[in-house]
RNA sequence: UGGGGCGUCGCCAAGUAGGUAAGGCACGGGGUUUUGGUCCCCGCAUUCGUGGGUUCGAGUCCUACCGCCCCAGCCA
């Protein structure tokens, strides 16, 4: 080992990992490139709701210029009016500010330079760089050749200055209808990189836009748009995913030929995708509008506010994009490190709370009849700070339908005829006894007997008891909707292959139990709070709820050692 | 058959003047535990897409293959 690695930290060692990007702006410091400068953006198009896709960027973007002392930009990409909206502008606002990131007074939209963007096309054909090409579409796709032949020189490239300025600011004054011409950048029909044969540059749209309403019918594309406007901003460093690798030739070329404040580096890296969901903005627009999902928000989607509603939290989600790394390689995350993030979050601040899903009903056949006893539980076994509540214990009790067995199977620690186990913070309970349904056989309810030496949960003979079992008391508990939710689809990924994605929709994503039993200091809860179902799971009170009927979304499930030990 | 990328453990991902494979998730085993949760130990790539070559030594250099992804929107 050379013994400049002395003050290099371990690969173990504390903060980010030094990802490829980060190298890249560690190397431009080092070199003074810009100056210390690190500027950066996140620029969606408003055109559908964010997802945890996204958030991998925003982290990026957002969390290299906290590093550096930057500065990260939010900027709209919105040159595309058909597509656009300010529900989308709104929501995409909110969940930025949700995932913990703040863009100050930067809040951009490209269509604010469009008037800009205008005057350097202007100047582009000045220089005879670009030219109103009158072709249609299809003669324009005709021409552009294919993967392995050249294009071919539209009749109009060699349109003067002065013909091409009058064109395009007539086409501007609105004298042509859609698609009859377009500008076009004069760059190399033949070029290996299809993205060089003359891409457009600007469209004819009568279409109103979001923001500018009327004021324009021609519209710039992405590949014009973006390159200036983060060259306007001064940003420094220009992150996008994998597929703009063959837009990079055009995004210097445009600037390389226009006066504009600086020159950015544009860096492509791997977007993200996800096991048993899709993170295709097509694709989940498509969930929504086919009301397969109940909309933006449907808790199963990976969208940020379908998440924020299961009860992701912000934390999680950050945790999440550090861990899964930045590469430019292809790549499927398991949907476990997720939800291992948010367990991992949420078992340190969560208060535990009992609820019975499937209720059984137990009667302490040696407990007094209408006698009542508080016990004092603490919300967190861990952390006293998060406080206690009073639960009421009495004669009548339900237990999970699934913690009891009549006929149990090896290493079981629940009920069962004879066994005993403990009440949490109650009793040691035996069960000396079952109820059926005459009619189907079905058990209908447990007798027990508690040992009264064991309140609180222990023995003081030092027996022990291998289960521990959460209750609710029947006079007591109040009702509560719960919706568990599973993974949206049965593949890992769900558009790899033919057919159709939505043929992998997992019919079992939902499961509403519409009659669960919570015990009553959970009626006090605010919506938002993230609890845990002692042994159920961590659930999020969900917006639906009210003070009748609250509504808990599970937001993952405890890890089942049983369930694993069993199969 | 053109161009641009990428291939390190089941899934992510470190590895960068060549020096003898980090870490996380998942998984398996053990301990603690009033959640079969948490927590704590321990295990988990003789090998880096493949074949050659250079070298005392190669995931890192050379070379030839193989595989996967992206590009022919007046989408972004």
């Amino acid at each position: 080992m050379a013994a400049h690695d002395a003050t290099v930290t371990t690969p173990t060692g504390p903060g980010p990992a030094r990802d490829f990007i980060r190298q890249i702006v560690d190397e431009d410091n080092r070199t003074g490139k810009w100056g210390g400068r690190v500027h950066t953006r996140f620029p969606p198009e408003p055109n559908g709701y964010l997802h945890i896709g996204h958030a991998k960027s925003i982290c990026l973007n957002f969390g290299l210029a906290k590093e550096f002392g930057g500065q990260c930009n939010l900027r709209f990409d919105d040159t595309n009016p058909a597509k656009e909206e300010v529900e989308y502008v709104d929501a995409i606002q909110a969940d930025v500010r949700w995932l913990g990131f703040d863009w100050e007074d930067r809040c951009f939209y490209a269509s604010n330079y469009f008037g800009k963007l205008y005057a350097f096309a202007e100047q582009l054909i000045e220089k005879g760089l670009a030219y109103v090409d009158d072709q249609s579409q299809e003669e324009i796709r005709a021409n552009r050749g294919t993967l392995t032949e050249p294009g071919t020189d539209s009749p109009c490239r060699g349109r003067t200055p002065a013909e091409n300025l009058d064109l395009f600011r007539r086409m501007r004054a609105g004298e042509f209808p859609d698609g009859a011409k377009v500008l076009r950048a004069k760059i190399d029909m033949k070029s290996p990189n299809v993205v060089l044969r003359d891409p457009v540059l600007y469209r004819i749209k009568h279409v109103e836009h979001h923001r500018t309403g009327d004021a324009w019918c021609i519209y710039p594309m992405y590949d014009y748009t973006h390159c200036i406007s983060d060259a306007l901003e001064g940003i420094t460093h220009s992150i996008c995913s994998l597929e703009f690798e063959n837009n990079r030739p055009l995004y210097d070329w445009v600037l390389d030929n226009l006066p504009v404040p600086g020159h950015p580096q544009q860096i492509e890296f791997a977007r993200l995708n996800l096991s048993y969901t899709v993170l295709s903005k097509r694709k989940l627009i498509q969930l929504v509008t086919e009301k397969v999902v109940s909309g933006w928000d449907d808790p199963r989607l990976p969208t940020l506010s379908g998440i924020r509603r299961r009860g992701y939290t912000p934390e999680a989600i950050r945790d999440f994009c550090e861990r899964i790394g930045i590469s430019k390689a292809e790549n499927m995350v398991d949907m476990a490190l997720l939800e291992h993030c948010l367990r991992e979050d949420l078992n340190r601040r969560a208060k535990r709370v009992m609820a019975v899903l499937r209720p059984l009903k137990v009667i302490i056949e040696n407990y007094p009849e209408g006698q009542v006893e508080e016990i004092d539980f603490p919300y967190h076994p861990e952390d006293a700070s998060l406080g206690s509540r009073k639960v009421p214990f009495s004669r009548e009790l339900y237990i999970e339908r699934d913690d009891f067995q009549e006929n149990p199977p090896k290493k079981w620690f629940r009920l069962a005829p004879g066994a005993e186990v403990r009440l949490r913070y109650a009793y040691y309970v035996t069960c000396t006894g079952v109820v059926r349904d005459p009619a189907t056989g079905e058990v209908t309810e447990l007798r027990c007997t508690h040992d009264p030496a064991t309140k609180g949960g222990w023995s003081s003979d030092g027996r022990k008891v291998k289960g521990t079992l959460h209750w609710v008391s029947a006079a007591h508990a109040k009702p509560a909707e719960v919706r568990l939710y599973d993974r949206l689809f049965t593949k890992e990924n769900p558009s790899e292959g033919k057919g159709d994605f939505k043929d992998w929709l997992n019919p079992d994503s939902l499961e509403i139990i519409p009659d669960a039993l919570i015990e009553p200091s959970l009626a006090d809860f605010p919506v938002g709070e993230r609890v845990q179902f002692e042994r159920l799971g961590y659930f999020c009170l969900d917006p639906d709820s009210t003070p009748a009927k609250p509504v808990f979304n599970r937001s993952v499930a405890l890890k089942d050692s049983w369930a694993k030990a069993s199969r």
